[in-house]
DNA sequence: GATTGGATCGCCT
DNA sequence: GGCGATCCAATCG
């Protein structure tokens, strides 16, 4: 499979989280490989946009959505899950798409022995979910896309018409602005 | 130095 | 539909 070059991570943050979407994404980890469909995702666009964690410029916890584009950003979220995402724009703009929802097709067993579930929408439905079944974990945040274990395949391109744009989840700042993308009647979305 | 609130999930009613 | 779990960066709410 060939990877997605980093110059498709360099571009505005909104066309990378749609572009995204029906590409995979895949952890080669120590206790075995998992990956999946990109099926959903959120841009957050860098100091122009409340809700992103670059807003107030650099901090610790956002450090690594500053500089290149095509890395990893992980952090935790109500202290107990993980969120996932992927460094996008110019190294001046700390920008990151967030990946909300995968399509599950590879390591399935052990996506179910990690989630502890074992119905298919159980295991990467929701951010905190899919960082649990890729195993995505802090020590994860800043790592290149194309040196280390996680990586990014080239799948399919959806048409507009099978793409649905909405508001974002979870979040109080910005939360009319349309920045979330998902692939149009996918039973394995995180929610309407 | 203390407080607050969050890009969530799963179980309860 | 509501709430508890449980961490930590940002803010002084």
């Amino acid at each position: 499979m060939n990877q997605l070059p980093i110059a498709f991570f360099e571009r505005t943050t909104p066309i990378v989280a749609k572009e995204l979407l029906g590409h995979y994404l895949y952890h080669h980890s120590p206790d075995g490989i998992t990956g999946g469909k990109i099926i959903e995702t959120e841009a957050y666009l860098g100091p122009t946009d409340p809700a992103c964690h670059s807003f107030n410029g650099l901090t610790p916890r956002c450090k690594n959505m500053f500089g290149m584009a095509g890395r990893v950003y992980v952090y935790r979220i109500y202290g107990i899950h993980h969120c996932f995402n992927i460094t996008s724009d110019s190294p001046e703009i700390p920008a990151a798409v967030l990946i909300r929802a995968l399509e599950p097709v590879e390591g399935i067993p052990l996506m179910e022995k990690r989630r502890k579930r074992d119905q298919l929408k159980d295991l990467c439905s929701g951010p905190g979910k899919l960082a649990i079944a890729m195993d995505f974990q802090r020590k994860h945040d800043g790592i290149s896309l194309f040196t280390g274990p996680v990586r990014v395949y080239q799948g399919e391109t959806y048409a507009d018409n099978d793409i649905v744009t909405t508001t974002r989840v979870g979040i109080s700042k910005a939360a009319d602005w349309p920045l979330r993308y998902y692939v149009k009647d996918h039973p394995l979305i995180s929610k309407k």
